[in-house]
DNA sequence: TAAAGTTCTGGTAGCGCTACCATAGTTCTG
DNA sequence: CAGAACTATGGTAGCGCTACCAGAACTTTA
């Protein structure tokens, strides 16, 4: 008995209740009860009725971390994105969540503010966890970040950008294509003094990428593709505003904009009704992203639309994929996207 | 050896660097390590430096399941909320996230879909992760819930909604009182043929909370408060659109609309606009959170603003207060809102 | 009916870490 | 300078669960 009470003292787990607690109810033992718990056909039906009586009775909650530490695992996903201000990435989480919630996984949210260092100290930190799995923003880590993730021997799915190599799986668009695919719809379209215009650029590089395959397509149309304009505030309709008119400014012959994201083109389009500036007689503008708003304006909004919600979805199914003993070849998937082509072009 | 042997096979775990290794190589023993990593300043420079090599040289990451379960709780703190397409519970994770990130805490994130009995079982799933404290949306729950949270000793912050009772503490708004400030605003306006118009109040009683404040106010006006009308599809601006029509449509003379949320709301002022109804000559429209978007349309948005970051903020103030030791009475907050008159009242 | 299979159930030994207590070493007090 | 009062380190014993193996109970087969 002393060693007992010296054992309920030690931690303020008193009274929990514990599987242990659950068998004796039972009459069984304790390993019966983690069956019932996690494998309950492998137990007879006598038991098992018994045995769930007896986790009625007790109010028996199930110890996930010393199940986690027995089994070397924990029905944990963690999800590492560069921030939760940016509405694409809570899509994708939505996506994921959604896609996992039924399986028992919880997701474990690490946010980076887009930046590799913190990524890869977030990285360490949520492998302490043991999780099943881990989804991460983006394909460029730290060298260290990689081995961490490679040594874990757990699947990983790096979504949002799609590109030729990854660590494990991988789920995302081709950032520099979709920068293209617009360009050339504004080159199609007749324009010729374009700006591409962003905010924040050098922090997320995947912005970047757009750009230049923006500007590659511009150049090659004998376009001058320099025209670059971005500040370092948030992607707001404010600040949309704000560059839309700076643009104008410095750029007085412009004839159209390619925004980065739809925020940024939301908000010169509303900037815009308010001047009543016209879109896109006196300048066109065009987004990224697909959101829901951009088809409700007026004019509504040509732009790229991104399946994030998918994206998330099949990320996961990815990670399921891998949890079910898929082995062999990097899973790969891009995503893709579609030119909406409306009124603001 | 043999025992070692044994040890080593069972688990996947094998190769991983633990504590005791990192111990070994330094020649201190397993405790000292973990302290290093715990509580710095309880060893000697001397010492730490050496661990501190050897966490180093071996590429040591802590197993925070095992700390987790030897200390009887995990630096994790969930997150439950109705749904993540809802972007009132995005602001409001992203301000515990960003409170929480430097604290070393992790978040758990849960959504139960309006369904609490999902939420009962979620919780459940969530407190097997010996979490350090949980921040749950909502003061109403199963009663199996609450006893639950309350036996399981550790804070929780119920939030979005403020109240008279909480289990431990509390951060929201009064969601009738929010009703009855914009209906006020709207008698005194001047508008008296006025509707209410919402989607899936059923599952979220919090906006028939905020209905029921509305209702009152009117009737309290001597103005008919039972216009109401809604439908069973998310919030989105095209839902609100369809549902400024119909509102249109079924109750001719209106004056006013006094929408459940913003996304509703900028749907149907981007619905008049494209329709060239004049908000608020034809029609006055008014919302309720203070989306960025509301300030951006023309007529800006009349509506209550609901600082949901601070609340996320405030929720993971009282959270670490807790757990800093601070005992006692239930910490509460209301954390306000404020009536933004705009354009289109 | 005996031998061989097929369930089902239980005992034991950790998973990797930290709480608790004990001890050695150090500084302080009068 | 002895004894008290710290401070720094280490040994031991679990946290609550599951993997592994062994054995018991029940079927099937020749």
């Amino acid at each position: 008995m002393g060693k007992t009470e010296r054992g309920r003292r030690r931690h303020k787990g008193v009274g929990r209740v514990t599987l242990g607690d659950v068998a004796k109810h039972a009459g069984v033992a304790p390993i019966t009860v983690s069956r019932v718990m996690n494998n309950p056909d492998q137990v007879s039906e006598k038991l098992r009725t018994r045995v769930e009586q007896a986790v009625d009775a007790l109010g028996y909650v199930p110890n996930l971390i010393a199940g986690g530490l027995a089994s070397a695992g924990t029905r944990v996903i963690p999800v590492i994105v560069p921030s939760l201000s940016i509405l694409t990435y809570i899509d994708v989480i939505h996506g994921i969540q959604q896609t996992l919630e039924d399986t028992g996984y919880q997701l474990l949210l690490g946010s980076t503010d887009f930046d590799l260092d913190r990524e890869a100290a977030l990285i360490d930190t949520v492998l302490g966890y043991s999780p099943s799995g881990i989804i991460i923003a983006g394909l460029r880590h730290r060298e260290r970040a990689v081995q961490r993730l490679e040594a874990c021997q757990r699947p990983v799915v790096e979504i949002m950008e799609y590109g030729a190599s990854c660590i494990d799986s991988n789920v995302g668009v081709d950032n520099a294509e979709v920068g293209r695919c617009m360009a050339r719809h504004l080159v199609e379209q007749g324009y010729r003094r374009i700006a591409y215009v962003g905010s924040r650029m050098d922090r997320d590089y995947r912005t970047l990428q757009r750009y230049e395959g923006h500007r590659e397509i511009l150049e090659s149309a004998g376009i001058d593709g320099s025209r670059l304009l971005q500040n370092d505030e948030a992607a707001s309709y404010q600040t949309g505003g704000r560059l839309f008119m700076e643009a104008l400014q410095r750029y007085p012959d412009l004839d159209a904009i390619h925004f980065t994201n739809d925020n940024l083109a939301a908000g010169a389009i509303l900037e815009a009704n308010r001047r009543g500036i016209r879109v896109p007689d006196d300048i066109a503008v065009a987004g990224y992203l697909g959101l829901p708003l951009s088809e409700c304006l007026t004019p509504a909004l040509t732009t790229v639309s991104v399946p994030r919600f998918e994206m998330g979805v099949q990320a996961a199914r990815f990670l399921l994929a891998r949890l079910d003993g898929e082995k062999g070849e990097a899973l790969r998937c891009d995503i893709g996207f579609e030119l909406m082509v409306r009124d603001s072009t």
